[in-house]
DNA sequence: TAAATATATGCATATATACGCATATATCTA
DNA sequence: TAGATATATGCGTATATATGCATATATTTA
């Protein structure tokens, strides 16, 4: 057995691989958006509320709230609403982890 | 100091660490499409001709070249020339990796 | 209840890009 | 040289989505 993915893959028919396929494009699809990784900085330092996020990451209230949705739906932030203000917090810290990597090595490259 | 990003970035300016997401939102949009995903793991078995993938992926030959062009000025593949024939590889094993971690994670929950 | 505040969402638009189709380019061979 | 084979690319199209703008919804407060 060479990989994980060949053991975890080992027994899934073709259909069924189409569907790891389209949901591993989908997880990274998330993280393709400059603005989301921006929004995803801002609430890396600690629980952040839309408005809070909003100031930090300088777009729009509109844009901000359909990001942190995004993020949200997609298993990465978690979401906790008080009254009228929704915070949102890191809930999948190994996604986070894993853009920490990828934006370490690339920011080294630029100093 | 918190993390592995706040040490890379801390002495970036606004502006480069608008760079600093652009890119890294560039590198994992190569990531986030299903066909490329399933070209990738082609190759992943060893050096493959693009005949070769267009078998395996059952992509058309003009949308394989250019998928594995994008993988290759991504970096993550290599390119070698023979004759009318050209190979790919797997230049970036981190990013293989990465993307075996995350296939792995999402194949066990269709198990 | 009315106004203010925080968040979400419908709609239009601009941009990116995946794909098919046809064709160009390069190399090998008869 | 002509034809066959392998790869790349120009072009048009369909689809996805990021964003702005206006507005809806929900909650708090005067």
């Amino acid at each position: 057995m060479k990989s994980k993915v060949q053991k975890a893959t080992k027994n899934l028919s073709p259909k069924q691989m189409e569907k790891v396929f389209s949901q591993v494009a989908a997880y990274f699809n998330v993280l393709s958006d400059p603005t989301r990784l921006r929004i995803m900085y801002s609430v890396c330092s600690g629980e952040k509320s839309v408005s809070e996020v909003v100031e930090m990451s300088g777009s729009s209230q509109a844009n901000v709230s359909r990001h942190l949705l995004a993020l949200y739906t997609a298993g990465i932030l978690s979401r906790r609403k008080e009254g009228v203000t929704v915070y949102y917090a890191i809930a999948d810290n190994a996604t986070v982890e894993m853009c920490q990597t990828v934006c370490a090595k690339i920011a080294e490259d630029i100093h």
